[in-house]
DNA sequence: ATCCTCCGAAGACCCAGCTA
DNA sequence: TAGCTGGGTCTTCGGAGGAT
């Protein structure tokens, strides 16, 4: 026994399991199900898991949907209405890339971090329970975030990994509104966009709004998912999600649809209107005259990098590095284990790949205590080597250099 | 071709809220 | 209470594109 191997076990000894709630539960296996049994061959399997690991995700956000801070639109398809949207921008009118600003209601931060990084482990806890079991989840204690164990291997397997989640969208809520309009010295006119509230918040159903592209333009189209009944009903929306799955047969498929445009969008950073619904997207093109400044210099964003996808803010992708080599170098060499370490993800990192993974992901690394070694035939013949990172996990692809990693995370068998 | 200006992206650093 | 999270805000950097 060494200090070492005890590091990793002992961690392995403290780790919790993972128990979602009734609601999460059934939300995440309704999802799995649809993703098994959509036959659209356009949207890869991985990026049907991602783009499903968005409204599992969007499910917890709409669960602290507010009377206040609706915004008013008179001009969509389906009349007078309004939003709870998550980029600070009027979604109907973004999609006709006309900028309406106003405030995203993104969960305050803290609480984000905290929903992602649960849903993701709860999610591939589920996928990886259906492959064929032998792969156990549990929630670790700092400084690991989640820990897979493989007792089916010899010696058993174990990773430690760092989770750095975020989605690709979340798609605004809308409730149908009366066509409001004002007296001007002009006459009776419609009722511009303004902040509103909505009052009837707790007493009418609440719909998601999809852009679905057809025909070679966006339709607006609205799908009912419920109401959230009270201020202590956060977990509405799971049911509600669930209940549209069951009884909307097209629902999953047309998400998936415009989840992947919206991918292809953001990776491309696009001129498709959609890119304006995801994260990240920055400033408004183009920028309206009444668009409003930030305090200092700059203007305001439809969503600032801060909200990155997946993996790909800088300060997470540099905190994750930092916790992937910490990990790895206290829990190396360890004997009881095949131990391994990574970071997983929903989506894989898009933008930022070349500049912060690329030149790492090859990198092999041992310990020389003599200061002298310059060449790896100076290495006594047993030292082992190590991977930097043993894999990168997401939902979208994955990048090992491991063979367990590769068999265990591929979501496709 | 070179220089300059502008502006968005990223970085730095601090903050509040949450929780083990 | 320490250490985590994302957010706010100011600074720095560098690329695009216009002027010379």
């Amino acid at each position: 026994m060494n200090a070492k191997k005890d590091w990793v076990s002992s961690l392995v000894d403290k780790c919790n399991p993972l128990i979602p709630h009734a609601d999460e539960s059934r939300l995440i296996n309704k999802l799995l199900d649809e993703v098994d049994n959509l036959q659209n061959k356009q949207v890869g399997l991985r990026f049907q898991l991602a783009a499903a690991f968005d409204l599992l995700v969007a499910a917890a956000y709409y669960g602290s949907v507010a009377h206040a801070g609706w915004i008013y639109c008179p001009s969509s398809a389906f009349g007078a209405v309004m939003f709870y949207p998550y980029t600070n921008a009027c979604p109907i009118c973004a999609l006709k890339n006309e900028f309406v600003f106003h405030k995203a209601h993104k969960p305050q931060s803290g609480i984000i971090g905290a929903y992602t990084s649960r849903l993701l482990a709860l999610f591939i806890q589920e996928v990886l329970k259906r492959k064929n079991g032998a792969v156990k989840v549990f929630k670790g204690t700092e400084p690991v975030d989640i820990i897979f164990l493989d007792e089916t291997t010899l010696p058993a397997t174990v990773m430690f990994a760092e989770i750095k989640a975020a989605p690709l969208f979340t798609l605004p809520l809308m409730v149908q509104s009366q066509q409001l309009t004002m007296e001007t010295e002009a006459g009776i006119e419609s009722m511009p966009h303004h902040e509103t509230d909505n009052t009837q918040l707790f007493d009418k159903d609440l719909a998601i709004f999809l852009p679905f592209y057809d025909k070679n333009q966006w339709m607006e189209k609205s799908y009912v998912v419920g109401c959230k009944t009270g201020r202590e009903d956060t977990h509405w929306a799971y049911r509600g999600l669930e209940n549209l799955l069951n009884t909307d047969l097209e629902f999953f498929e047309s998400f998936v649809i415009t989840w992947h445009k919206a991918f292809e969008s953001y990776r491309e950073k696009s001129q498709n209107s959609i890119y304006w619904f995801t994260n990240a997207s920055g400033q408004p093109f183009p920028r309206p005259d009444d668009w409003p400044s930030r305090k200092g210099s700059g203007y305001e964003s439809v969503s600032d990098g801060k909200t990155s996808v997946g993996m790909d803010r800088t300060d997470d992708i540099k905190k994750a590095i930092y916790q992937v080599v910490k990990v790895g170098a206290e829990g190396r060499p360890t004997a009881n284990y095949s131990f391994k370490v990574g970071i997983v993800s929903n989506i894989q990192p898009v933008r930022h790949f070349d500049d912060y993974f690329a030149a790492l992901k090859d990198i092999i690394w041992t310990r020389d205590a003599t200061g002298q070694v310059k060449l790896a035939k100076q290495l006594p013949p047993e030292a082992e080597l190590y991977n930097l990172f043993d894999g990168i996990i997401t939902l979208t692809q994955n990048i090992a250099r491991d063979a367990w990693i590769e068999k265990t995370f591929d979501f496709l068998g």
